[in-house]
DNA sequence: AAAGCGGGGGA
DNA sequence: TCCCCAGCTTT
């Protein structure tokens, strides 16, 4: 899709006034700009606010300053980066775009929109946002910011989620997009939906669109986007084995997708029965429940029950098959990361690998408690 | 506690 | 083509 509408527009217009004005022009990825590090940021803004993105962003360019860097690095270095920042299939799909660039567009970052649109976590808006901030090309974007501006200046009704809904948002995207400056129009869009047009109380006042914008003639303004219909999240538990030795915690690498894919975490149980019984296994019979916390995903709640145990190897003589399988995988570790299937990490000397939300809390509450 | 936020992948 | 999935921050 392109962008349609003639450079005169009073839209865009009046947009690009307010930008000039208002608009955000020091963010880290808007000096020297380069398509590696706009494209970056666009991918971390994905889900994202941008004063989350802006730490992350600014360790990722300093460790990988460039494309060919970040395909190169070790999954693992990347997920550890990511760390924090959710929806890890996006650091996964980062870096294989990377080692696609790398292998098949010479190290260089394409510029046509078919090519990027190609690279894995790259849709149509993150390409035309890339395309549009680095070359001023023409394309419309379509973010949650935009898709609120517009829902409420054409008064669209209808849930974004659905497709009709969605095409007729992309359709005023293109309609109010004008040839030129599109970079700045793009930008100021992005901007006005987080700075002005809010999702509770909207400042109107401070927006060049007022007069004609439907929603507010209305007086109706969080009316629009309309609400996602809410269904209650089922909810899961899992018991979360914190199994100690020498000030080292044993940890698991999760399958490549899914929940948490790649990242690193405790052995993990759904009954409180196995993994007890896990922890007979390894010759414990003393262990602490620490108090249990909630973790909400997009689609259940995870209720989480961690379960503290600490092995001493010198007092038992059980013997454990499992263990030396243990201490076998700790020694392939030396060598690389992404082999480990299980390994034991030292909070104090932290290995660069991924973790999720509530596990690096654990470890720091093990920290603390040492 | 609830809402919000782009794209991938499989039905 | 549609529907389901995903993790954190902000309100």
């Amino acid at each position: 899709m392109q962008a349609q509408s003639n450079p005169q527009a009073p839209f865009a217009q009046a947009v690009l006034a307010w930008y000039a004005k208002y608009g955000r022009k020091t963010l880290p990825w808007q000096q020297n700009k380069t398509l590696y590090g706009v494209w970056l940021s666009e991918v971390m803004l994905q889900q994202t606010q941008v004063a989350t993105v802006i730490p992350y962003f600014e360790r990722f360019i300093k460790t990988f300053p460039n494309i060919t860097a970040l395909a190169d690095a070790p999954l693992d270095e990347v997920l550890h980066l990511w760390t924090g920042l959710g929806y890890y299939a996006r650091a996964r799909n980062l870096h294989k775009a990377a080692q696609n660039v790398r292998d098949l567009h010479d190290g260089e970052f394409p510029t046509g929109f078919q090519q990027v649109l190609a690279l894995p976590g790259v849709g149509q808006s993150t390409a035309g946002a890339i395309l549009s901030s680095c070359l001023n090309a023409p394309y419309p974007i379509l973010d949650g910011n935009v898709k609120r501006v517009l829902s409420r200046y054409f008064a669209v009704s209808g849930w974004a989620g659905e497709m009709s809904t969605e095409r007729k948002l992309w359709a005023f995207s293109a309609q109010v997009t004008p040839q030129d400056q599109v970079a700045d129009f793009n930008q100021a869009m992005m901007d006005m939906g987080s700075m002005v047009c809010t999702r509770t109380k909207p400042k109107c006042d401070l927006c060049p669109l007022n007069a004609d914008c439907q929603a507010n003639l209305q007086q109706n303004q969080t009316a629009y986007p309309n609400k996602k219909p809410k269904k209650t999240l089922p909810q899961r538990e899992s018991f979360f084995v914190i199994l100690a030795e020498q000030g080292k915690v044993l940890l698991e690498q999760r399958e490549p997708s899914g929940i948490w894919g790649g990242l690193y975490c405790f052995p993990q149980f759904e009954r409180k029965a196995d993994a007890l019984a896990y922890l007979r296994a390894q010759g414990v019979s003393v262990y602490q429940e620490w108090v249990s916390f909630r973790h909400t995903f997009s689609h259940f709640h995870l209720d989480i029950y961690p379960i503290y145990a600490e092995l001493n190897r010198e007092q038992d003589d059980v013997d454990r098959t499992d263990w030396k399988k243990v201490q076998e995988n700790h020694a392939e570790y030396q060598s690389s990361v992404s082999s480990a299937v299980k390994y034991w990490y030292d909070p104090e000397n932290p290995d660069s690998i991924g973790l999720a939300t509530p596990v690096k809390n654990l470890l720091i509450e093990f920290q603390k408690r040492k």
